[in-house]
This record gives structure tokens, C-alpha cells and sequence, in this order.
DNA sequence: TTTATTCTGTGTATTTTTTACACAGATAAA
DNA sequence: TTTATCTGTGTAAAAAATACACAGAATAAA
């Protein structure tokens, strides 16, 4: 006997189950040396007092990465932040209320650049230590920012993903610490600024950051 | 002045927007030498005449991987089918009918295993070429299947995706040429092996194919 | 049965890539 | 001015990837 054999709903129609959608972004920073992932307590819903990632469902006039940014904005009030798609959750409990799917996401931020604030329907926001996350996060949510870390470390490996991790120019011995950190391992100077040149995505801007011994010198990303 | 200030949908609520949630599964299988696609048009719904991969609405009861399993099975007969997520997609217009966004998986299969029949609700089901996808395709699926494609051969170039794209046993021969075919270069049959035997991957059975000239050596994969 | 044809299976030399490693010059701090 | 710290650079060794040819096995043809 076999559990789909009477099964005929394949189709979409008017009245094919529907369940919401929301977006779940979780935003690396890079401060102090340390990956540090945002997480915030919101002050309404259903599993208060746990820390989450940005999330939020998304509506009728929207795609799903315009609820990204738009959730990313109300929560945060981060504007214009690049994110990629990670995975998308579907477990039938993961939300106390009802059915809810989420499609997750993740985002490298420079949180100097972002200051954090609280904004309405948020308790407390806050950056915390990859290796130190808090016990007590709602839903999935370890999974999900889990699942996104190892994203990026595979990204980080053939592609340039510093996003806004790094300000818009940086020395080679901060980008390298950023690698060291992101990857977990320690890298060879000589051989990690080999590898840079020869992407060929770096450009000297000819200066010098000023307050650090050695005088080295400030890069920015190429652009295509 | 700012498009998101006064949205406030972010919690989730019983009344919060829904929407129909689709698994599609774009197969690859192997079979001529060729990778090949199964595409599919249905007697019903909104895009007859129109090729697709399969898939369907997922149900309140369901993953969206029980429903990538229940599609599968409905569409195509097929059973115990391994497959693993690609990416979600939200376009608004996707689908004629209503909203709907859908969650992509690719599968690997051996067509030979998986004879095609006209199951219910399927008017034409075939193997394409991958390289000769007919024109008429309904929805996003060009996209969805340039996606899917582009996944597989990233995984393929450092872990072992053979799926069931290959009998339980086959010989060395056999496994290169279905990586040349789904990288879409040729491979040095040495190095080749060289590669595979230090993945350390295979098991040799011992015994010989028959049929073939040269008595080429039975290999299968080593259960972990 | 013999012969011809086609396919399998193997090792080594060459090139390319990756890794390991140390010290002089620049700047800030004392 | 001296000291301490950080930057920037090249080369040798090891490892990995690539290029390459022929004898043996099985089938197909004569």
C-alpha cells in the first residue's frame, strides 16, 4: 500500500494550502577581531525573551527578498545591505502560531557602520560572539545561522565575499585577519597577499593608514 | 522620505499574508551518454502545452520535502528518490493562477531504473537533452533548470554526486565519462582514476563486466 | 579457430600550485 | 633618541595537477 497513492492535490488552485512566508536574515559583523552575528528579543510575538535573527513575513505586493531588506530595515534600520540566499526551512512546528515557512539569508556588515538602535517591537539588539551565541534563541535559529556560517566560509574560499565586513579601505593585514577569523584558521601573510594580487580584485589606493606601525597601505575592492 | 516607515507586517499573526508553496525537482538523468532532463506537460492547470518540471503544491500536513517526495512520486512514479535543495524563488507574476513561490531540488537518476509511464493528470513526460530543452517551457523553469544544472556540477567538483545517475555497479570508464558529461569536458583517464582512488570513495567488487571489451573492473560505492 | 579491432588498465616525468620560512624598513610609543 | 611593534617582500621545498604511450583482455569479424 503505498501513502500517496489517492493523492491528486498536485495541482495549484484557487484553494491550494497556503501558509505564510517569512524571511530570516542573519547578519555577520566583523568587530574586535571577532565574527559576531546579530540577534535581537522582540518585544511582542510569540516566543519572547529568545533571541532571534532578523526576521519577518512577507506580503502580498513583495518577492521574498524584498521582505529581506524591508524586515532587515525594520528591525535594524540597516538600508541597502547585500544579502544572498542560504536555504529555506520547512518543518511543520518550527512557529508556535501556525504553518510558517522561512527562507533564509545572510548579510556581512561593518556594524561600526551600523549603529545599533532600538526600533519599535524590539526589547534588546545586540552583537554576540559566534562561539558564544546565547542559549536561549527561538525557533530554528542555531541551525539556520549554522547552516549560513558554513555558506559563507565555502564562499569565501574562491570568491571575495568582505561585503561590508571591512571598510571601504582597508590594509592587507586587516583583510587577512577577517579571512583568519571568518575561516577559523591562520593563514601566511606572504602567501595570503600572493593569492589577493593574483585574484586581481584588489586596488592600492596609494596611501597609508595613518596611527598603526609600519605605515601600510590602504586597498579598496576593484570594481568591475 | 522612506517606503518601509510605516510597515509594521513583520510579526507573524493568525491573519498574516499566506500563500501556496510549490517543490519542483528538476531530475537529471543519464542515459546515451548525454545528461538529460525530464520535463513534463499536464493535462490540466494553467500552463498547458507548455513543458515543465515536475512538482506541486505542498499541504498543511508536509515539508516541503515530503512534498518534493509525494510530486515526484505522483508525477512520475518514482520512489525513494534522493534530492537535495537548490533555491527558493518569489517572483510575484510567476504563476498565472495566483501567488505562489517555489522551492527547488534537484535529483539524480538513471532513466533505465525509472521507465516513464502517463500517470494521471500527465499528457507528455520525456527526457530532454540538456543542451535541446524545447522551447515552450512553462513558468521560470529555464532558469529554475540553468540553476539546478549549476549546482550540480559545483557539488560535483569535490564531492561524489554519482546519485543514481550510475548502476549500484559500474565501471571506472563509466563513472568518467558521466563527469565529463555533466562537466562538459574531457578527462584524462589516468588522472582520472588517480583522483578516485585517493577520494577513496569506491570499492572494487572483483568481478568484471561483461560484454564489454578490455574486461573492465566492477566498482561500487563505499557505504560510509 | 584465428585474426583484427576495440576497450581497459597502469607509471613516470613535467609543470603548476601550494606551502614554509626570515629579515629589513616604517611608524608609534616610551 | 631609543625601543617595540607592525608592515612588506622573495625564494626554496613540497605537494598537487597535468601530460603522455603501450601491453593485455575481451569481443567481433573473418
Amino acid at each position: 500500500m503505498d501513502r500517496y497513492e489517492n493523492l491528486e492535490n498536485i495541482q495549484v488552485r484557487p484553494d491550494s494550502f497556503e501558509c505564510s512566508i517569512t524571511a530570516d536574515i542573519t547578519v555577520f559583523g566583523y568587530v574586535e577581531n571577532k565574527l559576531k552575528v546579530l540577534l535581537l528579543k522582540k518585544t511582542v510575538g510569540d516566543i519572547k525573551d529568545h533571541w532571534m535573527v532578523p526576521g519577518g513575513v512577507m506580503e502580498a505586493q513583495e518577492t521574498i527578498e524584498d521582505c529581506a531588506s524591508k524586515v532587515l530595515h525594520a528591525l535594524t534600520g540597516f538600508q541597502n545591505i547585500h544579502f544572498e540566499q542560504v536555504r529555506t526551512y520547512s518543518s511543520i512546528d518550527r512557529h508556535p502560531l501556525k504553518r510558517v515557512i522561512t527562507v533564509c539569508y545572510y548579510a556581512l556588515i561593518k556594524p561600526e557602520n551600523h549603529p545599533l538602535t532600538l526600533r519599535s517591537n524590539v526589547q534588546s539588539i545586540e552583537w554576540f560572539d559566534m562561539d558564544k551565541l546565547p542559549e536561549n534563541m527561538g525557533f530554528d535559529h542555531r541551525l539556520l545561522i549554522q547552516d549560513a556560517y558554513a555558506f559563507v566560509q565555502n564562499n569565501l574560499r574562491d570568491r571575495l565575499v568582505v561585503g561590508e565586513l571591512l571598510p571601504k579601505q582597508f590594509t592587507l593585514p586587516e583583510l587577512q585577519n577577517l579571512y583568519e577569523h571568518i575561516l577559523n584558521i591562520k593563514l601566511d601573510k606572504r602567501n595570503f597577499r600572493k593569492k589577493m594580487f593574483q585574484m586581481d580584485i584588489l586596488k592600492s589606493t596609494g596611501e597609508k593608514k595613518a596611527g598603526v606601525k609600519g605605515g601600510p597601505l590602504l586597498y579598496e575592492v576593484k570594481q568591475l
